[in-house]
DNA sequence: CCCTGTTCCGAAAGCGCTTTCGGTCTAATA
DNA sequence: TATTAGACCGAAAGCGCTTTCGGAACAGGG
């Protein structure tokens, strides 16, 4: 349509070179087959002149676009505060070193998630996908999976062995926790996550169990399951308070969970960590300036993106995919919710 | 390079059809000069073979790429926790709606902000932009300005009335602040604000004078300029309370600022709403849960990205640039961090 | 029955690159 | 000096679409 005002194009280029555009691409891409000579003058003359190839062009001509699907997960911003931005961040810096870029979406209402992804791939918008937010049964990574699509996850499903992930490691965060409180001398301790179609939430609670039988504590711990939200949490603590009036501990899936639980504490006169200790996970900004700050798990949230995408660049190389699976440690953050049980529950 | 096994070509379906592609092309795109039976025709025939359009090719064809460029500014994700992810969240959304992209990148070590833009342009990888976190004098406005490259702005810089905006009305913020603590009976109002090369800053600086002004207060208040970080708030807060004892009331220009003045009031026992009243701006998620809860002004945040990206469509059709301008109001949010002066302040 | 005007589709020229295939020219080998 | 092998570059065929142009077929008007 418009011819916009947007620099010179490859055949200009050599014409001025009085060469050949086929020339010109070789000697730009490092061909081997031209002389040093010429390929210096290439190069030279189309800094001078300020030659960028078209993206369209040269995607279309080699059908490899340098692109990675993101599609965000409904309402993403509501779950994790900063995570995200961080995510993408380190992703995008990431994946500018070898000159791909990110693509965001979202998914429309009339559409399924899965459609979009089928969308971004058919229309060679993307040459794969970076997957967040996984479930335990994902529908989108057995989409990817049965169509051959390159993808990484954040995170795993339950058939991870076969794709290449980043994760933290939920479960060995959980059994630390219990060792710390177990250390602490807490016997009876309640826990609140997530739904369970969340993977992670499975391992956390998978990691609260194995602490439990490594402490010899009883396995029989009230356990509750639900949105992670200042509301559950709210919701849960009264519960406990109520009808585990022996708990001395409870532990998060989620610092909001926490905050939740902070409420219900102060508005039955109870102090976290002095009356009963609340440990949270994720490590979201507002814990450190909670009253008493909040002991929590923090993943490492920055380096996560930018694993992700390399893991993803390398995907595209290797075919052994066992090499593609990550796992980090969980740093254990002790602020002020944990302490020794009060006398009366030893 | 390898045949990705993704779905079927406009000359095969034509083939399929007994058609040119060139008809079949004029078909799904509507052209009058196509019978309304074979339009059909070919519509269903492409649903049944799952066809999809080659973006590259369109894309070369067309010389429009439907995507719009979003370059991160460094470190984006310390500024304002949840803030960006509801902003792209809000924006790809809207997009989605005229079937467009989000291209989105940071800048590397080694390049200037705007020769990121500049490469995402002179590759044609974009269309336009979207850019947040405005300066005063911003180089990248002026840029794109310079060149006539679509965008529209998060914010406003100095030559405001020269491109489509959407800013939160930064300064009638501020003014509502002072009327709030005024009419509580506060005199003496320390500001504490950001760097002033960001434009925000400046506005909220001014509102923050024309509040004193409107309410006959001394013009001459504690005013402090520096990071937006926890760290000087309570840096700030231990000069106020040394060196202007008489003042009653603290504004800071962001949340975390104020977080810090927590701090420090805390540490010189001095509870904030009772002693001083503390004023915040951004409403982070933090805000809520700190002891005593946050006063603050809350910018909306999810609908911006959406407006920004409804504004970039409008812009390319629109040439009035003068109705591409929105501004917003912030809402006040009264929690417990602002009450009347102490008497012996009175 | 001829002429004009529509309606509808095919042909073909791009869009701006990449990449294969030859062909020419020079330099090395015998 | 005749022969062969590289070295280097031009020619041209795509990649998968869009869009202009023209022509065939058919209708209606006189």
């Amino acid at each position: 349509m418009s011819k916009k005002s947007t620099g010179i194009t490859l055949a200009e280029l050599a014409a001025d070179l009085k060469l050949t555009s086929g020339t010109v691409s070789r000697a730009l891409n490092g061909y081997p087959d031209i002389a040093k000579a010429t390929r210096e003058k290439v190069i030279i003359r189309a800094a001078q002149l300020n030659y960028s190839p078209s993206a369209s062009a040269k995607r279309l001509a080699t059908g490899v676009v340098n692109t990675i699907g993101l599609v965000l997960p409904h309402m993403s911003s509501t779950i994790t505060d900063s995570f995200f931005v961080k995510f993408l961040e380190g992703a995008a810096t990431e994946f500018a070193k070898t000159d791909r870029d990110i693509l965001l979406t979202t998914v429309q209402n009339n559409e399924s998630e899965v459609e979009v992804y089928r969308r971004l791939w058919r229309t060679r918008k993307v040459d794969g996908f970076i997957v967040v937010r996984t479930r335990s049964d994902d529908e989108r990574i057995n989409f990817l999976l049965e169509n051959n699509i390159p993808f990484v996850s954040h995170g795993r499903s339950d058939n991870a062995q076969q794709y290449p992930w980043y994760d933290a490691d939920n479960q060995q965060a959980m059994e630390n926790a219990i060792d710390h409180l177990a250390n602490l001398g807490h016997k009876n301790i309640a826990y609140i996550g997530g739904a369970n179609d969340y993977h992670f939430s499975k391992l956390r609670l998978a990691g609260f169990n194995a602490g439990l039988t490594k402490h010899n504590l009883d396995p029989n711990q009230p356990i509750f399951s639900g949105p992670l939200s200042e509301a559950f949490g709210y919701q849960c603590i009264q519960q406990i308070l109520s009808e585990q009036p022996n708990t001395s501990a409870v532990i998060c899936a989620q610092d909001k969970l926490a905050l939740g639980v902070y409420r219900g504490l102060y508005q039955a006169n109870l102090q976290p960590g002095r009356d009963i200790s609340v440990l949270g996970y994720d490590d979201i900004s507002a814990s450190a300036y909670v009253n008493p700050p909040l002991s929590t798990m923090a993943p490492e949230q920055h380096l996560s993106g930018a694993i992700c995408a390399e893991l993803f660049v390398l995907h595209l190389k290797t075919t052994d995919i066992a090499e593609l699976q990550r796992i980090a440690p969980v740093r254990f953050i002790k602020r002020h919710s944990t302490a020794p049980p009060p006398n009366h529950f030893r």
